[in-house]
DNA sequence: CGGAAGATTGAAATTACTCAAAAGGTGTGG
DNA sequence: CCACACCTTTTGAGTAATTTCAATCTTCCG
């Protein structure tokens, strides 16, 4: 139950306390937390398995605005409704706080509001990352990006960070990364026959020379 | 000195003493607050003029991820150092809060703790927002989101939203949207010849009929 | 008034998209 | 265990939106 991520600042006190407030859940692959439009009601942490978030247009064409996985934390909304969808990638546990524990938990735990605050901001730093590669990057430099970021994730989740488990479809990194399915699978060929990647079982994606991989995703590749 | 979006939370006695911990800068159209890599010394609240906050690529492409006007605040990193430059965009004052007087402040009043989480988290969906813009949406499309938002933003802090002031160059709604400068003004040609907008004295563009340009934003446009 | 920067327009090139089909995987039921 | 159906991924060919390169026009200051 104890996350790193979230909660780190907290005391065993503390924690067994926020234990007492919330409920653990389980969740398939394919459900959703909650729909974008939702009332905002609660918060969730994720104890394991992988989630997508994603905003549609009324025409179907999908944004996915970021990928879950052990540790992190949603559903702060500035707004009285979700402004995203919360939808389930491979299965997951959550620990759900209701909306009016979190504020008497805010109140009474001022250090977790601080805590907050440092995940908001990093939070914001990688939407402006991901701002950058949507608006400026071409494919091949949002794949490679892309990939270092998946492996990234997974070493500080203490998970094998190379070879890498990619665990979502390529029309989701595709709409995670502003492109189509057919755009994503060519990318990936063209790394995988250049040499820079090898795909592997499982999913699993080798990245053979990082160096390289890291001068593609910054546009310094070629 | 009083901003309404931070220091909102705060009494008169707050804002008192928080007067004796900052100091008030002016700063030059073309001048930097702080760059991208930076160390992180300290907070801004804007009282007023306009910034843009951006990242570049190593070649020298460029992302503009914000743009700043009275009462918005800036300067929060995650890590050491500042994610993004903040250059003026017209004559701006701020007031400058150092990090470690941030950080007495915060431990201080933890309303204000709370605050900035809220003003995180409107940033967080903001920046989803724009990576749905920028991921899925055509260029008619981002131009149209862009001026709704420009105008939306004027009339939030009270000033004329239609027609709504422009301060920035087509270059850099370029840089913000993801196109080059040609698309951006193409586009805005195509939205004033059909009548959409209309362009006036003083860099003021005038949203014609609302409802039709935010079903263009859309994507429910045609 | 003159010069420089910004904005617009035109034509050609390119990247990524669309449509289409084949190949590869996975799970079910015979 | 194989056959079939379904879904995902890959590959191919043609198209379209946006970019690039180039030139002209406008605006804004000194």
């Amino acid at each position: 139950m104890r996350s790193r991520a979230v909660c780190a600042v907290m005391s065993d006190d503390e924690l067994g306390r926020l234990s007492k407030l919330t409920q653990n859940q389980t969740y398939a692959p394919g459900e959703a937390l909650f729909f974008e439009g939702d009332e905002a009601g609660a918060c969730f942490i994720v104890q394991d398995g992988a989630l997508k978030l994603y905003k549609l247009l009324p025409d179907g064409r999908r944004q996915i605005t970021g990928f879950l996985f052990k540790g992190d934390f949603l559903g702060l909304s500035p707004k009285e409704e979700y402004g995203f969808t919360a939808e389930v990638l491979e299965e997951a546990h959550a620990c759900v706080l209701p909306a009016e524990r979190m504020d008497e938990l805010i109140a009474d735990y001022p250090k977790l509001s601080n805590r907050l605050l440092n995940l908001a901001s990093m939070e914001l730093a990688s939407a402006q990352e991901q701002m950058l590669l949507l608006g400026r990057k071409t494919a091949q430099e949002r794949i490679a990006s892309f990939l270092l970021w998946l492996s990234q994730r997974a070493a500080d989740r203490g998970e094998e960070s190379n070879p890498v488990r990619v665990p979502m479809s390529r029309s989701d990194m595709g709409d995670y990364l502003g492109l189509t399915v057919e755009t994503v699978s060519r990318s990936i060929t063209k790394l995988k026959t250049t040499g820079v990647i090898t795909l592997k079982e499982g999913n699993r994606i080798e990245i053979n020379d990082p160096e390289l991989m890291t001068a593609i995703a910054a546009g310094d590749g070629c």
